[in-house]
DNA sequence: TGTATTCAATACAGAACTGTATCCTACTCT
DNA sequence: AGAGTAGGATACAGTTCTGTATTGAATACA
């Protein structure tokens, strides 16, 4: 069974892509069906022929997102935890590397959380893929301290939570005022002063 | 020359107050001119009665919003920065009694920061009051440490940012997962290492 | 080669939204 | 009391949006 020329799967991932550009830009209200569909190079037809709703949509993008996300994540584990190298190094490498562009990412990310807020079924799912990116983190936290000999005066799920915390409220300051804030400067002066309190040598 | 009974600032404020619920239920655009109107209890006619467009409302609503905020902090600082107490205790006490509704206020305000991101107009009217809370924290925070004697090896409008990012960060986890991340707990177990970091004595 | 099916384009209906123009009411001032 | 005016309600026009129904083209299959 030979796929059609114009493969179902291909458009559906051209109409992802698309309302992805669109979000970034106008935001999730603010971005029309027929705003996604032009992007994409279609009409509003093939859009419902792929998706019952704009709500669908939403979800389905975030679940795409998350999971390449994820697959990133894992694809980098090994070679993060292997590599020489300080444990932030690692750890805030791979907050950068997953998010290759820093800005369309913290807005859809944001307007995605902004929707989970109102939303308790997005919330389910942004809780869910967040606890998996944590897991991720924490493993490769626990991986590095575990070689380099350091144990926690804290669970390393906290000590994870703090770093994307931080990053996440630096990086709104960065791409308000990317001139006072270069990206990584908050992380990069402040983690490593948690790092040292909160570490000591096991033994 | 008495004020009219239907006083002209008071159904502004009343529909400011009713954009304020709104935006933060539906979202910025999600929110119709009529879904405010009705909210503050008028129609559409008082509304553009008082405002131009929509898009001007959000920046009026946005100054509205700021000064009342820069006003409470001005009437708290004295008191804060007086009062016996650790540093942190007055920095965080203030980043919290200023927004008393910590829910709708990180929606609003991090609507308005999305809004920001894609207007360059929003943005620099957001970042000079961004500069304005900034500045009053930092003076609170010189304050606080000049009496008690410490010095610090950062500029302390760095460690302002840092507080900022850092309870941005933790608010938005705290609000996704209430159970996991009580309010203020990542700020409370972290920031006392930082301080500590930074800090030393003078002389 | 002819038929059936799949997918996207087009045309359309209904709703909602913004903004305007007009009307009405209530207060002020003389 | 009566004229003038300010502020808000109502009605309306024009646009835009979502979602559906129909049509057309291309592919699979017999």
């Amino acid at each position: 069974m030979q796929p059609p020329k114009r493969s179902r799967t291909a458009t559906r991932a051209r109409l992802l892509e698309g309302a992805l550009d669109v979000f970034a830009e106008r935001g999730f209200a603010g971005a029309s069906v027929e705003d996604i569909c032009d992007r994409a190079g279609f009409t509003r037809g093939a859009f419902y022929s792929n998706f019952a709703s704009k709500d669908e949509l939403v979800l389905a993008l975030f679940q795409a997102t998350t999971d390449r996300l994820l697959e990133q994540i894992e694809a980098l584990l090994p070679e993060l935890a292997s590599q020489p190298g300080t444990l932030l190094d690692a750890v805030l490498g791979l907050l950068d590397e997953t998010a290759p562009d820093q800005r369309q990412w913290h807005l859809i990310s944001t307007e995605f959380t902004l929707h989970a807020l109102r939303n308790p079924e997005a919330a389910r799912a942004l809780n869910e893929q967040r606890a998996m990116f944590r897991a991720s983190l924490t493993r490769l936290v626990a991986e590095i301290s575990a070689t380099s000999g350091v144990r926690f005066s804290v669970p390393p799920e906290q000590f994870v939570r703090l770093v994307i915390a931080l990053h996440e409220g630096a990086r709104s300051q960065s791409l308000l005022e990317p001139a006072e804030v270069p990206a990584g400067s908050l992380e990069h002066t402040f983690l490593p002063m948690v790092l040292d309190a909160v570490s000591r040598p096991s033994h």
